[in-house]
Formats: structure tokens, C-alpha cells, sequence
DNA sequence: CGCGCTCTTGATCAGGTTCAACATTAGTGG
DNA sequence: CCACTAATGTTGAACCTGATCAAGAGCGCG
């Protein structure tokens, strides 16, 4: 982590316990388990556009989000960016350099005010081993970012643009979502490098949808689904 | 699993030995451990395009490559195949289905006589809680594959069918290999799946790859690599 | 030996990128 | 709070990469 960044530090104080209690990979553990990992895990706050890590930085802690969001890109050989994923309070990062003790591949940037929470290699090992019912929340979060992962690479090779952009939009919808609104909690550029194309062609295809009634754009963030059966049928 | 495909279900006799102590996820492990990981390990054998899986099992198993290898691939949602990865000796699969308690998203397929051993979710959850330095190493291997698997991800969406087919080339030549000479592990309509492409594609480029002077053809399946800097350069 | 594959090569076609111009929105400072 | 600037978003036109279709060659396997 660049030292510039290091706006705020300091230990999680009571105020801030609703954050640890929040995170999926500890959220089963009772109440002085959670003081004891409170101890352990130090808080830092972002603010927009700065980045907690970037590629090729080694690193010993996993960040967790708390607040706010990050955004996690890549850059290819040729220096193309790509939008990986977008992390939300609960979910961390870091792993990678964290377990296999090498550098991160990725960038780590805050889209918004950020807070985070990091773990050290030492204190997290520590904690796996005392309570191993947290590596088993580890490993059922990592495996789901693999077949996430997994699945996005399959759309890149197996299926056209419209149909990735549609199906991002139903994946959006989640289930029972009455409005059947969706709020992109992106940029458009964001978006297009998300699902593997360009803002000229979010933007066109985007237009298309509306024209074969599948959806109707509300305002420029906010789409209403109109037929979510035909958008996955495309 | 499919009954029909377990052809041989035997305890790990001492003579297969061998197989579990090459596994990267144990072999840290001293001979005593080892023996009691035996103990609860189940070994199986496959035919040449037999499935171990298929998307939509259930399954409480965790399958280690023993000998031979896996085709590990996926349908997308308009029943496009893309290979995802090929599992070596040592190498394991079935993690989603396994921490998650759902159901596989991909199909794993033996790509010829191929021996396997599966851990049921019971007994690998004692043993990590028994050898905690166990679950370390999973989540070693899983965050490399999530980074593996963004990294494909990425190069689908931001680089060249060329540039992808040449960094496979240059990934396959490894670390000091005096020879630079490859041999593909599949076939070429394999590696076009893998790379998100046709076989059409690949027999062209490798072509016009020839033709840059970058490789030349030894036979099908070996390559020389003549220019690897140039290569990734592209 | 011959039937299935995979593999190669050619010709055509379409989806999506790129470049350019303009519109719109968001962010900044007076 | 408005005005100005920079960034994002939209639309059009030309171009190009790679997919598709088709036909033939090579290869492995029963």
C-alpha cells in the first residue's frame, strides 16, 4: 500500500465494530471471538480515485471492505485496462499476494469515500488456526470467485456482446425485484470494460435493447427490465 | 459422480502411496499424517472421455488428479463448449460444489486413462481442522487459479486472438527451456476452444506466426519457439 | 482398409472497433 | 450558485478482425 494513502489509522475502535460483524468471513463467530478479531485488524479510509494497492506491490495484509467500494482492474501486456470486479462492504481482496507471498496482479482503487479493514498474514494465520470455521468461509468465497471468474472468461469466449450485456443487466435484477429497475453502480466506461467492449458499443447496444423492447432506459443510470426472459433468450 | 463411471473403488493401497505424497495440498505433511490421510481417501479410476462430474451434480467430494489428466470445461448459456482447464497430476477440482453445497457449474472429462482421488466434505473438514497448515495451501491454490482465471479473463477482452495465441506459446515454453521446443497438450480444436477461438483461426495464425519467423512447425503438436521476446510483443 | 475425426485453406460476411464530432453530465473554483 | 472545464456519453461512417460455411487433406483407430 502507498503511504500517501494512509489517510486515517487506527485500531477498530467500539464505534467501528458493526463493520467486522458485517463480514461474511466472520459473521458466525460470537461476540468475544469478534472483540478478539477487532485486536487484529487495523482501518484505513480512501478517498476517491486513490488506490490501496496496485499491481507488482507485495503485500501481507487482506483488505476488507467496510465502506464504500473498490474497484479491482487489470492492466493487460499491450496496457489495456479491464474492470475484474467491484467490491462492496464484506467483501476482500488481496489474497493472492496474501497467501502465495507474491505480488499483487491487480489494482486496488476506491470508487467513492472508502473505508477498509486489513488483516496481517500473521495475525489471519493465527486466527485460522484457532478458529478453522474461517478458512472454510474463505475457501467457500474463493471458490465462488473462481466459477464468477470462470463464467466471465466463458462469456468473453462463447458469447456476443449483446448478450453479455444482457445478462449483466438480469445478473443486476437479482431475484424478486418487483420494480424490475436496475441502477448501474458504474460508469458506462466502467461497464463496457467490465463486460469486455467499448462505450460506443455499451451505448448502441444499450439503444437496440430499448428498440426490441426489452428494457427501457429511465434515466442514465436506471433501466427497467421489461423482459427478462427474452433478454437471457437473445 | 456418475455410478456408471466408477470403474475401481479401492481404499489407497500402500501401493498407491505414491500419488497422495505428490499432492501439493499434502505433501508438506510428515509420513504418519500422511498414512492417516490415506485412510480417507477414495481412489478411482477413468476411461478416455468418461465424465468425473457434470454441470448441475451435486457432490461432496473434492477430486485430486492422481495419473492422467481432466478436461475441465463449461457450456455457456447458448451451449457454447469452452475449455477451461486441464488438470495435471496433483491438481484438484470440485471446490465450488464442495465448500459451497451447490452444484458443479463445469464438466470434468478424462482426457485419457486417468486415475483420481476423491475426499469426502466430512473427512477434509477434520483434516483441517486436525492440520490447519492444510487449508493454507488450498487457499494458496485457489487464489492462483482466481488470478489465472482473471488473467484469461482479461486477455479475452482486451487482447488479440494473435497476442492470446502467442502468450499460450510462451506460457507453454516455461522457465529455461533450452530446447524451445513445445509440445501442445491438446488438440489444436481444444486449444482453440481454450483460447476462445476456432481451429480455422489457430491453423491461420500459427501460419502467419510462421511466416513472422516468431515459430516454426516441427510436427502437429511441436513448435519451435524462435523469437519469444517478439512474440509477446505483438 | 475405410470410416471418423481433426486439421487446413479459401471465400464471404458480420459484429464490433476505431476515429471523429457533438451532446451531456459532473466536478471545480470563483 | 453559477460558470467553466474536463470527462463521460452518444451517434455516425469506415474499416478490420475473426466467425462461418464449404471443400479437401491428413490422421488415427477399429
Amino acid at each position: 500500500m502507498s503511504n500517501e494513502n494512509q489517510l486515517k489509522k487506527n485500531g477498530c475502535s467500539p464505534s467501528h465494530q458493526g463493520c467486522v460483524s458485517m463480514v461474511p468471513i466472520f459473521n458466525h463467530l460470537d461476540e468475544v471471538q469478534m472483540e478478539e478479531i477487532m485486536q487484529t485488524v487495523q482501518s484505513y479510509s480512501f478517498k476517491k480515485g486513490e488506490l490501496i494497492y496496485r499491481a507488482g506491490d507485495t503485500s501481507n495484509v487482506l483488505t476488507i471492505v467496510n465502506k464504500g467500494s473498490l474497484r479491482i482492474y487489470r492492466l493487460s501486456e499491450s496496457g489495456k485496462e479491464q474492470l475484474v470486479r467491484v467490491l462492496k462492504p464484506g467483501a476482500f481482496t488481496g489474497e493472492l499476494a496474501l497467501f502465495n507471498e507474491t505480488v499483487h496482479e491487480n489494482y486496488a482503487e476506491a470508487m467513492e469515500e472508502t473505508s477498509v479493514c486489513q488483516i496481517t498474514r500473521e495475525s489471519l494465520e493465527k486466527l485460522l488456526i484457532k478458529y478453522p470455521s474461517i478458512s472454510l468461509k474463505i475457501l467457500q468465497a474463493l471458490s465462488t470467485r473462481v466459477d464468477e471468474s470462470e463464467h466471465q472468461a466463458t462469456q468473453f469466449s462463447t458469447e456476443s456482446t449483446e448478450q453479455r450485456l444482457a445478462s449483466y443487466l438480469v445478473d443486476l435484477l437479482g431475484e424478486g425485484n418487483e420494480s424490475m429497475i436496475v441502477t448501474l453502480p458504474m460508469t458506462k466506461k466502467d461497464l463496457a470494460s467490465y463486460i469486455g467492449t467499448t462505450p460506443e458499443t455499451v451505448s448502441r447496444k444499450l439503444k437496440e435493447l430499448e428498440d426490441m423492447k426489452l428494457i427501457k432506459r429511465i434515466s442514465s443510470s436506471r433501466i427497467k427490465i421489461l423482459d427478462e426472459d427474452n433478454l437471457l433468450f437473445l
